[in-house]
DNA sequence: GGTCTGACCGGCG
DNA sequence: ACGCCGGCCAGAC
């Protein structure tokens, strides 16, 4: 099944991305894969992070909670600030360095896993 | 309306 | 470890 808008009966894509983002724990971290599996498109994470460019326009969601499937912090250069992300994540408590989250595996939250 | 691109991922050589 | 390729699908041109 597809969530897109040729599927009027389905959810808002991007809504429901966005409720996932928002569900991510302080100091915990997601990737985009992992919110496409849980949406049921796992081949479709691109997807995901275009819902998070339109995501910054509207409203206050924790973005910089999503990066890659290696932890690195692939769309830093969308936030206000190039350094914003890491600043957000290490205010988290999340450890960076060098755009990579350290002990990623450890932080990692599979929202497929946590949510059922 | 074809073609390219993207805050990606998994597989294969 | 490294690079390449195909798949996904919405927008921009």
């Amino acid at each position: 099944m597809r969530l897109t808008k040729k599927n009027p009966e389905e959810p808002n894509f991007f809504q429901d991305v966005w409720e996932v983002v928002k569900l991510i724990p302080r100091g915990r971290v997601t990737n985009y894969g992992a919110i496409a599996r849980y949406l049921g498109t796992a081949m479709s994470a691109r997807m995901v992070g275009w819902a998070m460019n339109a995501a910054h326009a509207h409203k206050h969601i924790p973005a910089h909670r999503v990066v890659n499937r290696q932890g690195l912090l692939t769309g830093k250069h969308h936030f206000e600030t190039p350094k914003a992300m890491q600043q957000r994540l290490e205010k988290d408590g999340v450890k960076v360095k060098k755009d990579q989250v350290q002990d990623f595996a450890r932080v990692f939250w599979d929202p497929a896993k946590e949510l059922g």
